[in-house]
Order: C-alpha cells, then structure tokens, then sequence
DNA sequence: GCGATCAGCT
DNA sequence: CACAGCTGATCGC
C-alpha cells in the first residue's frame, strides 16, 4: 500500500497519486494506475471544488488508465480534465501557477511499470534534473536496461531521486517467480482440471483489483475458455481483454466474486451461485493468486501449492521481487532513492539502509575502488540473448526475443496431463545455487519455478554477501553526465525507433523462437546429465475427478490424499537435490523440467503477437501515424526494446548493420558533457544501427495531446 | 446523505 | 502478516 505523500522533492507543484490535503494546491496531477490506493482525494469534493474553478488543471496518466477510470462513474467529472499521454512519449508540460502566472515546464515520460493494466511510472525532466517515480511496478531482471527513454544516446540518464515501490523490498522477496513460470503453472493447473470434463470447473479468488487481466486473458486465450467476471464495461474499449471474458456464468472458468465467495465455495457453490450444470453436480477448485504467502514460506516450494481437497495457492506478483528491485536500482544508480511503501513490519530507516548502497553516491564511495579500470566507464548495458544471468524473469517479454542464438525446435505440442510424460529430477534447486545464480551468472542455470525462501537466518547472510559481490562485479551503466540541463538535452530522450523500424524489427523477432527455447535447452541439457528416472504420472484413473498432480501440496494435507502418496512414491528421484526425501520436502517441486518441455510451447508464440495488446510498444510511432487499432494496454513491458535482439534479428536477415558515420558524429555532437568514447564504443554495436537520432521527433507539447479517440480505440 | 476513518474481513 | 480491496459502524459536516 502506497503511502507516498504525493509530492517529490524535486518538483513540489506536482502532485502524484495523491489528491488530498497539501496535494490539493498541486499545478498539475499525475495518476501512475487505477488502484484505490493510489487515488486517495480523487473524487473529494476539495478536488472537485478546484476542477470547477480552473480550466488548467489537469490530471496526466495512460490511456488505459483514463478509460478505466473514467468508466466509473464516480470519477467522470474528471473527463475534461484528463490528458493521456502515450507511453514512451517524452511531453512537455507547462505548469503555471493560477494566481501569479508564475510558470515552469517540465518534460514527462511514461514508462510501463508492469503492475497492471495502464500503470506506468513517471519520469520527469526539468530545472531541478531528472526524476523517476515509479509509482508500483513489476519489472523483470534487465529490463530497466532496455528502456531507452531512460537513457541520454548510449548512457543511462543521471536520474537525481527514484521514487521507489518498495513493496516486496524484503528479503523475504529476495526471488519471486517470473509471470511467465507463474502463469504456466496456473494455465496447466486449470488445463488438468477442466479437461476432465465439462462440470469440472475453475475458480480463480482473486482480489477485487485491476492487474489479474493477464491471467484471465491468457488462460482463456490458451484453453479457449471465457473467463466470467462481475464486470467488464470497464474494458469495452479494449477488445482483447473483453473478448476473454464473459459475463455468462456457463464457463468453466470464473473469477467472479460474491461478499461471502469462500463460504460458498466451501458449499461447492461458485461466487455467482452456480452448483451444477445440466442437473448435475459442478467439481469446484479453487486458486488463489499470492505472493505473500509464499513469502512466508519456510521451504521452496512451487508456483502452485495445493492447501486443500479443492484448494490451491498460486504464486503470482503485481510487485516486482527484491532481486527485481535491486536490479532495477543498481542500473538506474541515483543520487537519491525513496520508498513509497513502508511494508507494515518495517520502517523507513530500515528501507533506507537497504536501498543505501543503490545510491550513486554510496556506491562511489564503497564500489569504485574494486573496479578495474576500465569499468568505471560506464556503458549501456547491452542486454544479449546468450546472456546466462537471467532466472527466466526475462521471458515474459515476448519482444525480448533473439535470433542470434542457435536453438533448438522444441515440441510445440501441449501433451494432455494424463498423457505427460514423467516428471523429471528437477534439478538442484537449492537456495544456495539460486543465489550462486545470482552472483555468478554465467555459471547457473535455473531449472525453474521455484518460490525463494530466505526465512534462514544463515541463508540470509549468505545471500547479503552474494548480493555485495554482485554489485561489485556488475557493470554499471553509464550515466548522462547532466542532471539540471534536462530540457536541452530532449535529444537524448525522444524516441530513437521510427515506426516502421519497429514494426519491421518485430516481424522479423516474431519469426525467431523466443528465449524461451535457449532457456529450456539449457534446462534439457543439464537434466540430461543429471539422474532422473523416467517414472510415470499417476495413472490411475478410476473416472472419479482426480486432483491435478502437476503441483505440490502442503504437507498436512499431502499424506491425506491418494495422489500425493502417489506422486510420492513415484517421484523421489526428485528430491535427489537434496538429502531429504520427497515426503518430507512437504511443497517440493512438481513440475519438472520434462514436463515444461512438453508443455504447450505454441501459446508462448501466441503470446508474443498478444503483447501489441498487453503493452504500447509502437505506440509512439504508431500513435501519431493513426495506425494504433485498440488501446494499448501498458501492462507488461514488451515496448521495450531489446537492442541486441533487434540487431540480431536483423544480422539473420542479412539486413547490412552498418555503424554509421552518420550516427557518431551526430552522437558527438549532442554528447558534450559526456565522453564521446563511450558513445562510439557502445556505438559500435550493431544494434544501435537501427536507430535514428532523436531530431528527427518532435516533442508533443500536452496541449497537442489527443485523448484517443473511441474509434481508434476499437478496431 | 455523504465522506472520512476505523475495525474486521478476505 | 495483508498484494488491494470490501463492508459496516461511527462520527461530523
């Protein structure tokens, strides 16, 4: 929960993600996405005296978040006072002061966060530098790295304060599966069960809140099943969500709430009240998405954790992990960094300490003098595909793929559950190795899925020492050496992409596997070496509704139930990880990597022509040119791009990657506070050919801004 | 009647 | 505990 005050030091006349009290007097409103906590003061009637008397004011999010929150009704009085900003868009806003005409502008960038439909973060540039807040975000390993418009040319901006969401800020947090291994292990969950017949039927307990979109949509789009929700004017506007839900209960999938929907449940009741179809009697299970739960955790345990007869717990994240976050700052490196949630179980200080030595500033003081030499010049990350650093987190990203590395063709064909083939030995999916993983990248190879616990006091001391060596031996980005000359230095922050390069750059990914497959065949490789043994799922099959046996179940229900004693004698090669059997690893592991292979890889391909929906990659270039369809949905962070990829894609197609004359002397001479050897050095990747200098673009000014028009909304 | 706040709940 | 809400009671305007 959000307890930013709403004003940033830097920039005091703004008002973000709070409408109350002081922020009441604010020249201009930001709203990050539409989650109550986060709209505080919105529809005060304060707020609404202030509209009523000023025509300037204005309240600045995404296009998706202006749809949904004008939707609701409560919040329609702001209609003529919302201006959507396209994502990755650099604008200029002029914030004048009503009573003195007192005015100052500023540059405001909305980058995607990753949270939930239409969440972005705000980076703003003005007189007092460059500031990011990120209001709550999810970001993946790396991909701060590929978001240009937080870079100036080749080199990350010099970001004075970061505005942080501290959520998961915790060790406790210190891994939190990807969305990709979360997601696959609920869509075969609810593939096992509702494949059992046509009364067999699903229950997602979901919050009531905005970022589940994701989940609903991707299971419907993989199993051909509707989704039925409570609601869903709300996304009338954004055909590819509504197309996935429905508003008729005669589905096998729900999401549906009722006040006392787990009581129901417990009455093998869904929350809609339905029981039974045809007459006949429904087979219930209900999931539950949660991260901390599994936080609490004391062992590892997989994505999907069954608690019950009919009952599971999913692992599932709008907030990135304290990995995610620590990545996230180590390559923004700013001055300042403050927290926008004080988790109930700490305190300010605390945060403070921990996110101390992300601080330029610390890390000058206490980093520098490790480095050789030449690391101290910072580049751009330059984020490849071969890189071996990454724990999956980078696979959502369906723009992520890469050409450039060979892989192998694996099956695209999802096997039924009752038809897999044996789990496999999982691999050492020790705490231990995970942090290894994380210190020492190129070496580790994580099989997958797995909820990192680090309640061991131990544990966490080994994983505070890794995490120091990790900083030391990260690259550090480069930052643009200027911080108050914001304004003049636009150049650098426009996008680089024309539109059509981007458009072409993504056919050409989308012909590529994505990572995905180097990910596995990684996996592969080691199962291989490794002992596993090629035991059978259970299968029995008696024709009464067998639980799915993909996943773990919590130890005092496991010895109850006929499959887990199953799963347990066939499977102790699986605790080969450790000394411990299987029975007494309680939630261990139950995917395994043989049965990630098998599982549908044609939908990860599906989902890469998805993300034009899920996220606003292009909308910048396409956006101006008319050709955006439907409201982009800045949920994930696909519009970011990856250079290498791109490049790589390109190379294969023997499209020539010149690095240009052209593009180094433009670099020089707009890098004048920076040192034009980095830039050329960066610059000599391939990847960079791709781009053309930001002069090219001109910078909206938010008068100009259009609010999307319905018709280009809805295709 | 409405909003703010808090307790209690999931 | 509580990711992000909800409901209901109470109090004040």
């Amino acid at each position: 929960m959000s307890s930013f005050g709403g004003r940033m030091r830097e920039y005091p006349s703004l008002s973000i993600d709070r409408f109350d009290r002081d922020n009441l007097r604010a020249r201009a409103y930001f709203l990050s996405h539409c989650h109550k906590d986060h709209m505080k003061g919105l529809r005060a009637p304060a707020l609404k005296r202030r509209l009523a008397c000023s025509l300037k004011v204005c309240l600045y999010c995404s296009p998706v978040t202006r749809e949904l929150l004008l939707t609701n009704p409560k919040y329609k009085f702001w209609e003529n006072h919302i201006v959507s900003l396209e994502v990755e868009t650099p604008t200029q806003i002029s914030l004048v002061e009503e009573a003195s005409g007192e005015k100052e502008d500023i540059v405001v960038t909305l980058l995607p966060a990753g949270h939930c439909p239409g969440s972005v973060m705000f980076l703003f540039q003005g007189e007092k530098g460059t500031v990011l807040y990120t209001g709550d975000f999810r970001l993946a390993k790396g991909e701060a790295a590929r978001m240009e418009l937080l870079h100036s040319g080749n080199r990350v901006k010099d970001i004075q304060s970061v505005y942080l969401d501290t959520t998961f800020c915790d060790p406790k947090f210190y891994q939190i599966p990807s969305r990709e291994e979360c997601m696959k292990g609920i869509l075969e969950l609810v593939r096992s069960w509702i494949t059992l017949s046509v009364y067999h039927v699903v229950w997602l307990n979901c919050k009531a809140a905005y970022g589940y979109e994701y989940l609903f949509t991707n299971l419907s789009e993989e199993l051909g099943v509707r989704v039925h929700v409570n609601k869903l004017d709300m996304f009338q506007n954004m055909p590819e969500i509504l197309s996935h839900m429905t508003l008729d209960r005669h589905t096998q999938i729900h999401a549906c709430r009722h006040p006392r929907d787990d009581e129901w449940f417990r009455g093998n009741r869904l929350p809609c009240g339905m029981t039974s179809r045809d007459g006949r009697r429904l087979h219930i299970i209900s999931i539950k998405p949660s991260t901390m739960w599994f936080g609490e955790r004391t062992r590892k345990t997989n994505v999907i954790v069954r608690i019950g007869e009919s009952s599971y717990r999913a692992c599932f994240s709008f907030h990135s992990s304290y990995s995610e976050i620590q990545d996230f700052l180590n390559y923004i490196q700013p001055v300042n960094v403050y927290p926008n949630v004080i988790p109930v179980k700490t305190t300010e200080d605390k945060l403070r300490e921990i996110l101390k030595p992300f601080c330029r500033s610390y890390s000058q003081n206490h980093e520098s003098i490790y480095k050789p030499l030449g690391a101290l010049k910072r580049c751009k990350a330059v984020y490849s595909a071969d890189r071996d650093d990454d724990n999956g987190d980078e696979l959502f990203d369906a723009d992520l793929v890469s050409s450039g590395h060979k892989i192998p063709k694996l099956e695209p064909e999802s096997v039924s559950l009752q038809n897999q083939p044996p789990p496999e030995n999982s691999q050492e999916n020790t705490q231990a190795t995970n942090y290894k993983a994380t210190a020492t990248p190129t070496s580790f190879q994580v099989d997958f899925v797995e909820c990192e616990e680090s309640n061991d006091e131990g544990e966490e001391e080994e994983e505070e020492e890794e995490t120091g060596k990790k900083r030391v031996l990260a690259e550090v980005p480069p930052h643009a050496a200027d911080s108050t000359t914001a304004l003049k230095d636009l150049v650098g922050l426009v996008p680089l992409v024309p539109a059509c390069e981007q458009r072409g750059a993504r056919q050409e990914a989308n012909k590529v596997l994505p990572k995905w497959d180097a990910f596995f065949k990684r996996t592969v490789e080691d199962s291989d070496a490794s002992e596993h043994e090629d035991s059978c799922l259970p299968t029995t099959d008696s024709g009464e509704p067998q639980s799915p046996r993909l996943f773990s179940d919590e130890e005092e229900f496991s010895d109850s139930t006929h499959i887990s004693s199953q799963t347990s004698s066939q499977s102790t090669h699986i605790s080969e990880q450790g000394s411990q059997g299987w029975e007494s690893q309680g939630d261990t592991i139950l995917i395994s990597s043989q049965e990630q292979k098998k599982l549908d890889f044609s939908s990860l391909k599906r989902a890469e022509g998805r993300d034009m929906f899920y996220t606003s990659h292009c909308s910048t270039g396409e956006n101006r040119t008319g050709t955006q369809s439907c409201i982009p949905l800045d949920y994930g962070t696909s519009c970011i791009k990856d250079f290498n990829g791109e490049c790589s894609a390109r190379a294969q197609e023997g499209a020539t990657a010149v690095p240009t004359l052209r593009n180094s002397v433009q670099l020089q001479s707009i890098s004048e506070r920076g040192s034009f050897q980095e830039r050329s050095v960066a610059l000599s990747h391939e990847a960079h050919t791709s781009f053309q200098t930001s002069s090219d673009f001109e910078i909206p000014s938010s008068l100009d801004t259009k609010v999307s028009e319905p018709n280009k909304l809805c295709s």
